[in-house]
DNA sequence: AATCAAAAACCGACCAGTTGGTATGTTGTC
DNA sequence: GACAACATACCAACTGGTCGGTTTTTGATT
């Protein structure tokens, strides 16, 4: 609390090898980016990382395990964590994210991190594979919890169930990152925001 | 015609190699495979595949616009061609997914080739990302058109935007795959799926 | 039907570069 | 002086890919 945490002149290097071998797999994979464009990028050398990390996988599981979990709280579970407008919030997200897709194409043109590295990783490494879903299991259970105070507000229409919602939506949102990143057009983005907006409505009371 | 085609008893080694490497980059990756693997297992050698392939990514190249183009004709595009009744279909599917799960759970261990491959080279390369894409645009648009015929024919509701709708189920039908892989457990497939449905219901008259 | 050249199919040793990982340091700090 | 935090040189194993050579198939000619 004394620290000056929230202006780190310098960035501790376990946080910046963190930091870049996040952003090098995002941008390619994780299995396609080696050690070495790692330390080079992030100005270290392979003394620090495996000072810090037993190996490249230890290095993964550092990542799913600190940034992609802090990511989808971030997103998701702080924000959905007294939240009885599960809808409304998703779709302000949606629209969020549209303004986000000019200034920033980075999730468009690269996907998402946490949706990268569970299909390249989770059926090669169980290590890998439980760390994923934990951090999805979160995710889900905030957005469960969320819709059912939505029930009970009548924010939420009462027939559905939702422990299956929760894992549709989060599929499909993933599977729509996924989409965008192949068809890279703002034509195919808008049309797929158009429908998930369609779906979302039907969960309307 | 004459000559005995649907009994190959020698598969061609073009083709072998085609198997092999889709089933090795399925249960592991693109970039996790070696051409040493995809020779071993094949019982073929190197100079072999390079014949037929000018380099590992033209073979990934061919299993796109081949193997994985056909799957998808198969299980989409010639099922629904004529069809005006996209969501039973759909629905018939699913049924038909959750036998198949118990038999050959390969596809909930591994996910879909399809988007597993679309997931990790598509920001990579761009040839991948085309051919991909075209595969998802087939797959698209033949649903897009069975939605439309189902409007006609009064199997689907007149409200919705087929286009929208076709991408977003290809969407959430990749995600849920995905999910299904770092989950892993069949408690989780069968909420998703009842999603899914409770999904498909609001898309009826 | 026999012949033969050319092309296609295939083999496997070899290559330079890269891989993840290690061993042995040196440096700064409590 | 002990210990964490690095740096550097190095390693065996493996990477995608090449290349000269051998076998097999093909197609035209006799």
């Amino acid at each position: 609390m004394v620290e000056a945490e929230d202006i780190p002149s310098e960035e501790s290097t376990r946080s910046k090898i963190l930091r870049t071998a996040l952003e090098l797999f995002h941008q390619g994979s994780f299995n396609g980016t080696s050690v070495n464009q790692i330390v080079v990028k992030a100005g270290i050398t392979k003394g620090a990382l495996f000072h810090y990390f037993k190996g490249k996988n230890e290095l993964g599981y550092a990542i799913v395990d600190e940034l992609l979990r802090e990511s989808v709280q971030e997103n998701w579970v702080f924000p959905l964590a007294t939240s009885d407008d599960p809808i409304g919030y998703i779709t302000e997200l949606l629209r969020a994210f549209e303004k986000e897709m000019q200034e920033t194409p980075e999730m468009v043109e690269c996907g998402c991190p946490l949706n990268n590295l569970s299909q390249e990783m989770s059926s090669m490494d169980s290590s890998f594979r439980l760390r994923l879903r934990d951090v999805y299991q979160e995710w889900e259970d905030c957005l469960d919890a969320s819709l059912r105070r939505g029930i009970e507000a009548g924010k939420v229409r009462k027939g559905i169930d939702p422990a299956a919602v929760a894992k549709v939506l989060i599929s499909v949102f993933q599977g729509s990152i996924g989409m965008m990143k192949v068809h890279q057009t703002r034509e195919f983005s808008m049309g797929l925001k158009e429908g998930l907006i369609q779906i979302l409505d039907q969960l309307k009371p």
